[in-house]
Order: C-alpha cells, then structure tokens, then sequence
DNA sequence: ATATAATCAATCGCACACGATAGAAAGGAG
DNA sequence: CTCCTTTCTATCGTGTGCGATTGATTATAT
C-alpha cells in the first residue's frame, strides 16, 4: 500500500475514534441532564448568543436543517428551548432558551468541568486543537474542489 | 466558563468536526464503489487478514454486533463479503472477502491513494496521528474508570 | 408588476453508533 | 451429568449525519 494513503488511513481513524471516545465520556455525565453531546453543542452555542436561527446555529457547528430540525423539536420537547417562525422572515426559525435552557447552564458546566478537569493533560489538549484546527481547515479546502 | 473545559469543549469539537470531514472526503470516492467510510474500515481490517470472525473486526475498530451486524449484512448483500457461522464454535460469525472484495482491493487504494496524496500535508498528518494516538489512550483511561 | 432566482426549514431515506436486552452456545465447577 | 457463568451474535430503540428533494418565502432582474 501507499505509504501516504496509509498514513491517511491512521489518521482518519484516529480522528474517527477520538471523536466517538470524546462524545462517549461527555453524555456519560450529559445523561443525567437528558442531553446528548450534539445536543449539548446546540444549547453550547445559545449560551453564547440568545435567541438565534437555526441557520445561525447551522453554521457554527456546521450542521443543517436535515439534522438540527428533528434535534431542536426534541430540545423543544424536553423544555430546554423554544421554536417559532420570525416575523421579518417567514422563512427563518428563532432558537430561544426557556427558563430552564438557561438556569441549567451553570450546573452543566460544573458537571463536565468536574470530570474534564479531573486529570486533563492540559498541554496535550492544546497542541490537539491547534493540529485539528489546522487539518479542518486543510480538509474544508480539499472538499470544497 | 472554567479555562480548562472551554479548552476541553474546544478539543472535543474539532475531533467531531476533523472526524465528519474525513468521512465526508473518504465517502466522496468511496461512493463509486459503494461503499460507505465504516465499511471500508470492515474491509481494510479484511485485506489484512482474511477472514475473520465479528468479534475480532469489533476488537479492531472498537465496535460490536448492535453496528457490525446489519453493516455486514449490508456487505454481504452488495457482494462484498459472505457471512457464515463457525463449526468449531457455533457462537461465532465467520466473516470472509468474496472474490469482488479481494479484487477491488487495488482498485479502491488507486482511488483513495490518488486524492490523498494530491495534496497531503505529510507533516501534519504525522504530527496529528502521534497526539491523537495520545489523546485515544488518554481517553480510553479516563472512561474505563 | 411579474417572472425568475435564491434562501430558508422541513421532510425523506439510508446508514451508522450505541446502550440495553435476548438467546444460543460453550466452558467450568461440583 | 447438571447447574451456573461466560461468551458470542442478533435484535430493538433512539438519536444523529447527510445527500437529496420539497415547498414556502424573500430578493432580484427586467
């Protein structure tokens, strides 16, 4: 075999696994709260910024209506946001936080930073995000040719 | 938010993120043969060693029967592989290549080899597969406690 | 003003992941 | 031999991801 594709191949299943490892060890304190990890990224994203679209959230996490749509309806069910159409433009959903979206904020943060900050190899972490930040952009390059 | 799991957040999304891309890039070739990025693994594990029982892929790529089956199945109805149970131990699934799965094997390295290599950044390939190899055996320790 | 294009969310279909359980088969203890 | 445990695969239910399409709404060009 190719040693490139090989290499290519190790890597990609690195990333595949680590992936799976990391939503692992994260719902395994989110399934106290009902949440899944994207879930969690969405209710992330609104705690920055409140209310938002669904494209606005779309496109921080690079997921579109096909998978946020059922997502949002089940955000919506157990009580953690609202959705309702704008009136500007009929055609955008608003993403609001209820009551409870927003008063469990601080108690989710405690719960992952307990376990994350447990026995974190902080420099390691940062040399992650800046060689994974550096290959999402190599790889967003390659698929938009 | 506590520094360290911003920075944790942080990881855990580019690992979701770099893992979906590379699916997505792998998927893009992958789709003339039919074949998606977790069957091509299946098959990968198979090139190297023919056959092989369910348990011992599920051993190599970290899942078990609730995925490996049905996507067996589905490989063995596109001609991929054929399915039977073991004489010696009746528990256990022989999985093994068809002729197709032994002949494609070129065929598909040419297609993957030939846009991976296009425009590879070898040293951060390296760089990456060394810390996420880290950060899986970091992870794996933390869940199985 | 109207036809056309662009932009949204929603829907559909398919294929994973994975926790949980079931059930068959093999191994082991007494 | 017989119970009990372990080891397998299969199944079930839920929740993503994502390519593709639909339909409603808005923007644009003429």
């Amino acid at each position: 075999m190719d040693h490139n594709m090989k290499l290519a191949n190790q890597v990609c299943f690195s990333a595949y696994n680590v992936s799976r490892l990391f939503a692992q060890f994260y719902e395994k304190e989110l399934k106290s709260f009902g949440l899944t990890y994207s879930q969690y990224l969405v209710l992330l994203s609104l705690w920055e910024e409140n209310p938002q679209t669904l494209h606005s959230i779309g496109h921080k996490l690079d997921l579109s209506s096909n998978t946020l749509t059922p997502l949002l309806k089940r955000l919506e069910q157990s009580g953690w946001v609202t959705r309702q159409k704008s009136d500007q433009d009929k055609r955008q959903l608003i993403v609001s936080l209820t009551q409870k979206g927003k008063e469990q904020k601080q108690p989710i943060y405690d719960a992952i930073s307990k376990c994350v900050s447990e026995d974190m190899n902080l420099e390691l972490y940062k040399q992650t995000k800046d060689i994974m930040d550096q290959l999402e952009t190599t790889l967003r390059k390659q698929l938009n040719k």
